[in-house]
RNA sequence: GCCCAAAUGGCGUAAUGGGUAGACGCGCUGGACUCAAAAUCCAGUGGUCAUUGUGACCGUGCGGGUUCGAAUCCCGCUUUGGGCACCA
């Protein structure tokens, strides 16, 4: 009887779907489990074949937890504001909600035919205004928030406001600068707007001036990532860097409890190592070096290797530093001051290749143990924002420094034995023994440290300190298609909209483009004012800075909402709040979260950050949003390109590229080539109507394009849709065939060489149930030899399933449906239990099987079998008897014969003697009930 | 430059508290069934040499080492992929 795959897949999924099987309880008196995988972005070209990889995976333990009788949470939806739905409005004009509608619909329909086991009631959706209400809700949390340090909590801004009328900020302690002390009289006489300039120094959401990517004739502001080589990754136009107002979120204060929670959670080890390498965290020093010929000034650096302190032979200052005006003198102030401006006006990538360039302030300050005079340079390559925007320079230990005192030829003191010549190159290892430093001569460098510290400290020229790489977070996007920031401005001043105003309603636009003047799009909304006293928005012409204000017209980044997703979906039907704890406290966090590394530090620094904030305010009761973390690994596939000669419409077959002419690539849908490389011209004039009329230099009357192995991603246009593979083989053999392809986290290059494999393997575990045309199992007793088979499976699959090694339980469910089809079993008793075995990899036809064995339960939750070990254990145990490591022959002996009658056995053995060949016994290794090595 | 991961047949891969290398699948070769095809089944398949059968030697990126025994452990490289990068 054949398989028929399509039909038995439709009737599962509509029964699933119909019964709600997969929808998870809130009050359960099983054990929780929560499944979680990212969740997508519905892009307009659907899933691809890459992305099924994690989703298969979690269902499979999402249902192998199911059958060991826990109430597991596997819910999904989709990440929908972005980039991509916006540029598709800025091209075609349609609203970026229809499009995602559309983009959704279709994934939802990609998805269901996998015949995952989503809870598909719990579906969320970041761009619907139910959602996002709460990710603006989440926002004023975070705006109405500080974080006291010596708590280590986040706290209302409220009780910072009864402080300062208290104390002023004399007592408290911020991460923020709290330089500007002032007493509670000072506070309570300060104006609004003073109060709140200082308030934004405290708050978690808070305005400063940052740069941005802004690319003019995109008129749209850039992420880091979407900028290469100073353009456009889209397009390739030019990018500059501007300085705007921004929002931020301070992160940074979290940074100690990012890096210590690290410690607690069942995660990669790269990615742990990426989030801290993120976070940057190094102890080091801060040392003053007193201005000579100006009392009472003096320069404050930042090192991690005070044991270099005889090495200095500079110091440097970044161009931001305030304290070059002060300290320069007269002769070198025009030089200075123009190295300053041009710096200024320098992007960070400008900066890096005028790394070497810098300027002498005519300025001297003492070594602090010498007494020598040191001179102070500015220069591009010392960073304000990091440490305290000085450094003491040690060239012969320390390569940028090394750089620097060549081109202005300074002195290069080597203080750290071990380098070849400091001269030429900077010994930067951290190994050796100190030379030419004082007290610490002789001492390791690991030694000099500490002592160095101390005496630093005991002198009290300086004291121990903190520092990180991390950097608060940009928030504000100037773009449409995000979360309004729920912000209203009094005269400059933010004040939040009343919460039970949320949601702040994306408003209409005419175009979805940044305005001519370059405000964001929301700029161009005609309504996008705020009547404060009546709460709601209103005609931007009645704003009169009274009673009417104007709105924000930022937009929030894509992490705001993703941020917090897995959250909500603990209870999707509450409108009252967020997440109501009650459910929060039932679910806690994610037991097993799947995605891909991409996420490493965006997302996954992002999402921690917000649960341990939203744990500060008691909203969930967990440190860490996601126990244990799987990476599933990259799928590869082909991208094919093709050249063209820059500003022509003329385009080169790869093999007749030279060098001589000027030429631009562009990545070409792999679907049209023909013959592998080969591109089929007219397919692809006709998909590019821009080049019907192109030029084509072809070779042996071909085209053919260059191909690289890349990521499958639509940007390279190399992607692979799923929808093919199921509608021809059905979804349980793509699934059985993706996880089959090898370990979940290996990047592997995409082949459907094996699908075939697949398919056949499900086709021959059907015919196991079947006679001739019909449904047929036995109820006989099973034989030992079937047992053996069953329970050697059993344990196979136990083991594997836990540790994720679904391409091992695969090949193990083949060699038992090989073997048993071998000796023609039919006994139920064997069966049944190996159905139950294949349900989490291929659901439908285990199913199907159940079904047909006579059961009216799913198999979804019926339990596991159990490994029985007397099926197992052999009595007879089949050594391999080696010779210097090298296997020769074998012999049987029962399970715990004696050592010494194995030897006996193995010596007297003809095969033996005839591998001596006359050589002398040097020894007989016996390891029992494993192996035999005669060394001769 | 720094950090992380990986390297095994024609291909995807399996075997790591050191113990029979190549399980399982694809592909390929030959055969059975068929008018034929598909499907299915059977046999073979790391390399070299030799062979009637049997067999011998070499083989887990490269070079060393530890061990009775190494794909697995140690030291030194090479290559590939990923992340970070003026962070003092």
């Amino acid at each position: 009887m054949e398989y028929t795959f399509r039909e038995i897949e439709n009737r599962w999924q509509k029964r699933w779907e119909l019964y709600k099987i997969f929808k998870a309880d809130n009050h359960s008196k099983k054990p929780k489990y929560y499944v979680l995988d990212m969740f997508p972005y519905p892009s307009g070209a659907g899933l691809h074949v890459g992305h099924p990889l994690g989703y298969i995976a979690s269902d499979i333990y999402t249902r192998y937890k199911r059958s060991e009788n826990y109430n597991v949470l596997h819910p999904i939806g989709f990440d929908a504001f972005g980039l991509p739905s916006e540029q598709y409005a800025i091209q075609t004009g349609q609203h970026p909600s229809l499009t995602t509608k559309v983009n959704i619909q279709r994934y939802k329909k990609q998805l269901k035919r996998l015949g995952l086991s989503f809870d598909w009631s719990r579906e969320v959706c970041t761009s619907d205004p139910d959602y996002y209400r709460w990710t603006q809700w989440i926002f004023l949390q975070l705006y109405n928030s500080w974080y006291d340090i010596s708590l280590k909590r986040a706290r209302p801004i409220n009780e910072l406001i009864s402080i300062f009328e208290k104390e002023g900020n004399l007592v408290i302690r911020s991460p923020e600068e709290n330089r500007n002390k002032f007493t509670a009289k000072e506070w309570n006489s300060f104006p609004l707007s003073r109060k709140e300039e200082i308030l934004q120094k405290y708050r978690l959401a808070f305005r400063s001036e940052t740069t941005v990517n802004w690319c003019p004739h995109l008129g749209t502001v850039l992420a880091n990532d979407e900028v290469i080589e100073g353009k456009s990754e889209r397009g390739g136009y030019p990018v500059y860097q501007k300085k705007t107002i921004q929002w931020s979120i301070r992160i940074t204060s979290y940074a100690d409890r990012l890096l210590q929670g690290l410690e607690n959670i069942d995660w990669p080890e790269s990615i742990k190592e990426a989030q801290k390498q993120w976070i940057g965290k190094s102890f080091g020093l801060n040392l003053f070096f007193f201005v000579i010929d100006n009392p009472g000034t003096y320069i404050e650096i930042f090192t991690p290797r005070p044991e270099t302190i005889f090495g200095v032979s500079f110091i440097v200052l970044a161009p931001e530093h305030e304290l070059w005006e002060k300290i320069t003198i007269k002769k070198q102030i025009n030089e200075v001051k123009t190295y300053v401006e041009e710096s200024k006006k320098r992007n960070d990538r400008e900066r890096l290749t005028h790394a070497t360039s810098g300027v002498f302030t005519g300025a001297y300050v003492a070594h602090p143990f010498t007494n020598e005079r040191i001179p102070v340079y500015i220069s591009d390559y010392v960073l304000n924002s990091y440490g305290t925007g000085a450094i003491m320079a040690v060239p012969a230990h320390n390569t940028r420094d090394h750089m620097f005192a060549k081109k202005y030829g300074l002195k290069i003191i080597e203080v750290i034995s071990g380098g070849k010549d400091v001269y030429k190159k900077a010994y930067d290892i951290k190994k050796g023994e100190c030379i030419h430093s004082d007290f610490l001569n002789g001492l390791s460098a690991e030694e000099a440290l500490k002592k160095s510290i101390e005496k630093i400290e005991e002198k009290g020229l300086g004291y121990r300190t903190v520092n990180y790489r991390f950097r608060n977070a940009v928030f504000s996007r100037q773009r449409y298609w995000g979360e309004p920031i729920p912000i209203y401005y009094k005269k400059g001043v933010p004040f939040g909209i009343p919460e039970k105003k949320l949601p702040l309603l994306l408003p209409i636009v005419d175009k979805y483009m940044t305005t001519q003047e370059g405000k964001p799009p929301l700029g161009r909304a005609t309504h996008w004012a705020w009547y404060e006293k009546k709460q709601k928005i209103v005609s931007n012409k009645l704003i009169d800075e009274k009673t009417i204000f104007p709105l924000e017209t930022s937009t929030m980044p894509g992490w705001a909402g993703s941020s917090w997703y897995f959250l909500r979906y603990m209870n999707t039907d509450n409108d009252n709040s967020p997440i109501d704890t009650t459910s929060s406290s039932y679910w806690k966090n994610v037991d097993l979260y799947v995605g891909g590394k991409e996420h490493s530090t965006g997302h996954l620094i992002y999402s921690r950050f917000l649960h341990k904030f939203l744990k500060d305010f008691g909203w969930v009761s967990t440190e860490e949003p996601f126990k244990k973390l799987l990476n599933q690994g990259m799928v590869l596939e082909h991208s094919a390109m093709i050249t063209r000669i820059e500003g022509t419409q003329r385009f080169i077959s790869s093999g007749l590229i030279r060098n001589q002419e000027k030429t631009q690539q562009f990545y070409v849908d792999i679907h049209l080539l023909k013959n592998g490389d080969e591109l089929d011209i007219d397919k692809f004039k006709k998909y590019h109507p821009e080049f019907s009329k192109a030029e084509f230099s072809i070779e042996s009357g071909k085209f053919f394009c260059k191909r690289k192995i890349e990521k499958m991603s639509k940007s390279k246009f190399n992607v692979r849709n799923p929808d093919d593979i199921y509608e021809k083989y059905g979804a349980d053999t793509l699934r059985i065939h993706e996880m089959f392809l090898g370990p979940l986290n290996q990047t592997k290059l995409w082949n459907t060489r094996g699908i075939k494999g697949a398919h056949q393997f499900l086709k021959k575990f059907w015919r196991l149930f079947h006679s001739r045309e019909s449904f047929y199992v036995e109820e006989s007793s099973p034989s030992i030899k079937e047992l053996k088979i069953l329970h050697c499976t059993i344990k196979k699959i136990r083991e594997d399933i836990p540790n994720f090694s679904f391409n091992t339980s695969i090949s193990a469910l083949m060699i038992a449906t090989n073997k048993l089809s071998e000796i023609q079993c039919k006994s139920r008793k064997i069966l049944e239990p190996l159905v139950i075995l294949l349900a989490p990899f291929a659901p439908h036809i285990s199913e199907e099987l159940w079904h047909r064995l006579n059961h009216k339960d799913f198999i979804c939750f019926v339990p596991m079998p159990k490994c029985e070990k007397q099926y197992i254990t052999d009595n007879i145990i089949e050594y391999p008897i080696t010779f210097n490591g090298k296997l020769r022959f074998k012999m049987n002996f029962p399970i715990g014969t004696p050592q010494k009658f194995i030897k006996k056995e193995v010596l007297r053995h003809p095969e033996t003697k005839k591998y001596l060949q006359g050589k002398k016994i040097k020894n007989t290794i016996i390891i029992q009930n494993k192996i035999i090595n005669i060394v001769v």
